[in-house]
Parts: structure tokens; sequence; C-alpha cells
DNA sequence: ACCGTTACGGTTGAT
DNA sequence: TTATCAACCGTAACG
């Protein structure tokens, strides 16, 4: 909870441990850096350090995006529902089979691929465990998964595929489930529609990107499932916009939640975020310690910088333009901030200007 | 002076 | 419900 604050690092700039920086923050970092100035300034003008600078752009030349990546979760199991419902009917089929055998098979059917195909081990605990008993008990319902190709990429960055159960909400994964490239592509997936070059205008026509993801809604979002951090909704939201997707469903609409001072707000925000910014889903379940970032507004910002920031990215309306110099400026607006990030993260959506 | 890398302490979220 | 674990985070410091 009290993390509200965040800390103050060597420049002054204001962060919170173990969160992702807003991402109008990191968003400057990458128009910053299309508009040629150098990382070392970029880092002493936002106050960020370099090695965050540095890291952040390394990852949108690498991806095109600016967001974090997920945090949190575990990683999905390779003995899913789906593997163990074929290792079943394997054994079945073949009471005599070998666990390598099994592997094999579930290689050769494409249950999975090299990547997630369970190790023999595991394979014969499964059998011991899950399967030895149970005749064959239904409860895993191989349903949601994938029939076949259960093969999830697990993408690194943003979105871990899940399972089953995620999965039931939007056909997620399903589809990207083919990817052969794990990593990227998953993720990918929205990112892919910037503009290849990923050039800033482009992120500044956010709107653009946002629209589209928006549009794509469902469709293309699936790839494109970002966990969204909560205060991601802020900026996030744009991007994430379609996400909503990633059963993130949960509610998306808390995440608003956050802000815990201005409640107020929230109900704007909330209603329209719903899905788009939401997408993130989050916090909700936690809400309480909420305050971080979140809302800039959240108290976190309290005098900080975040939102003035984002703000001036996400709407260019307030005066603020970006200019490194704000951004530190203390602002000591909480509600308001609050209440901005909300109406931002809408704006930030729709800002056209810069 | 700059910047890539990484240890560290931290948060998150699925299991 | 709580604990565990593995993912990610940004900073700070090193080279």
């Amino acid at each position: 909870m009290d993390q509200t604050y965040g800390e103050v690092n060597q420049l002054g700039g204001v962060f919170v441990n173990g969160r992702p920086l807003p991402n109008a923050i990191r968003l400057r970092i990458v128009e910053s850096a299309q508009l040629g100035i150098r990382p070392c300034d970029i880092s002493r003008q936002l106050r960020v350090s370099h090695g965050c600078v540095s890291k952040i752009l390394a990852r949108y030349n690498e991806t095109g995006s600016i967001l974090p990546g997920a945090i949190g979760g575990s990683k999905p199991r390779v003995t899913t529902p789906t593997v163990v419902k074929y290792i079943r009917e394997y054994k079945q089929g073949d009471p005599g089979i070998f666990a390598w055998e099994i592997r094999d098979r579930l290689l050769a059917d494409a249950v999975c691929d090299k990547y997630n195909v369970p190790s023999v081990s595991s394979i014969s605990r499964i059998l011991r465990n899950k399967i030895g008993n149970l005749s064959h008990s239904g409860h895993y319902e191989a349903s949601k998964q994938l029939p076949s190709q259960p093969t999830m990429p697990y993408n690194p960055i943003y979105q871990y595929s899940y399972p089953n159960h995620m999965s039931s909400a939007t056909g997620k994964m399903g589809s990207v489930t083919g990817v052969p490239v794990p990593g990227v592509t998953g993720h990918m997936g929205i990112h892919r529609t910037w503009p290849s070059a990923h050039s800033v205008s482009n992120i500044l026509g956010l709107r653009s990107i946002v629209e589209q993801a928006a549009a794509y809604g469902g469709s293309e979002v699936s790839a494109y499932q970002t966990k969204m951090e909560d205060w991601s909704n802020v900026n996030r939201a744009a991007f994430s916009s379609a996400q909503s997707v990633n059963g993130i469903e949960k509610q998306a609409i808390d995440p608003d939640l956050k802000y815990p001072q201005p409640p107020s707000a929230l109900p704007a925000a909330s209603s329209f975020v719903p899905a788009c910014a939401v997408g993130p889903y989050p916090s909700s379940n936690k809400v309480p310690g909420y305050g971080v970032y979140s809302g800039p507004g959240a108290g976190y910002v309290t005098g900080h910088p975040w939102q003035s920031q984002s703000s001036s990215l996400s709407h260019s309306g307030p005066g603020i333009g970006m200019h490194g110099g704000d951004i530190h400026a203390p602002m000591p607006f909480k509600h308001l901030a609050a209440r901005e990030e909300a109406q931002q993260s809408l704006h930030t959506v729709r800002r056209s200007s810069l």
C-alpha cells in the first residue's frame, strides 16, 4: 500500500520500485528518441535512469511496442489439460506405452511442439498421478484448450498464453497459437499494427493505433493480450484497448478503481474504460493497494510529474506540451491528477495532436 | 561522456 | 485464504 508515493532516483525522477514507468513516460522516451534526442539527454530530461531508457528503446526497436512486459502470473504449464488428455488416450490405447513414446506421439500428433512438450519425467508423473488411477476422469476438460494446437507460445513480453482459462474468454491464443515463433509473434500481434518502422508519428498518432486496436476489437487483439498493469490503463489503455480481451475482462473497469482518492473520477473513466482501457485488468483484485502510479493521480503522483507528463502526452490540450521541463514540475494536483488520468486515458486515445 | 548490461530489491499474478 | 514461484520492473553501478 504504501508504495503509493514511490521513490526518487538520482536524477530526481519519481518511480515506484518494481513497477513499470507510466506509459506516458515510456511514450515520451520513444518520441524523444525518434526526434533525435540522445538517450542520455532523454534520461536527464525525463529523469529516468539511462538504463531504463536504454531498455525501453531497445524493446521498442525490437518489438515496436512501448509497453512493459507482462508482470506476474505463472508460465503456462506444459502439462495442460489437453496434453494430459492426449497422454491419457495414448495410455489407454496402449497400456504398455513408454513415456518417451508418448512424448514422441505428442510431437508427432502436433499436440505439442518441441518447445512445450513435457519431459519424459513429467509424462511419467502424469501417468502416475493423474492417469494411473483415474480411468478417466473428465475433470480436465481439454475442451478449452486448443485442440490441435496447444502450442502456446509463451510470449515473454506481452502475454502469456494461458492454457485455458483465459482463453475461454477470448479466442486468444487460439489463433495465435499456431505461431511458430514463440516469443515474438504473440505480442507482436498488436504491435504489428504499428507502423512497421515504428515511427514515432505513429506513436504520436497513437490514436490511430489505438483505434485500430479497438476496431479490431477482439479479433486481432487476441493476439495481443498484454497483461496490463494498472496504471497502465492510463496509457495503455490506449494501446491495449483492444485488449480487453485478455481476459482481462476481469473487469476492466475497475482498474480505475485504483484511484483511491478521487473516486469520482472513476466513474467516467470507468465507464469508458471499460472495455478498452481496462483491458488490462488488473488490479481488480488487489485494488487496495493500488495506488501506485496508476493513477498518477493516485497520489503517487502527487507532486510528481507523471501526470503532467502523461497529460501532456495524452492530451496536448493542457498546454503542457511535452517539454522536458514540465515534466518534473511538481504539480500537486491529486485529484485532478487522478481525474485527469482518467480522462487522459481516454484522451490519450483520441488525442490527435501531439 | 555515453551506453549496454546486470545485480538488486521490489511488485504482480497464476497456481 | 495464503504461500510459492517465476515473470517483469527501474535503479544503480560497472565496464
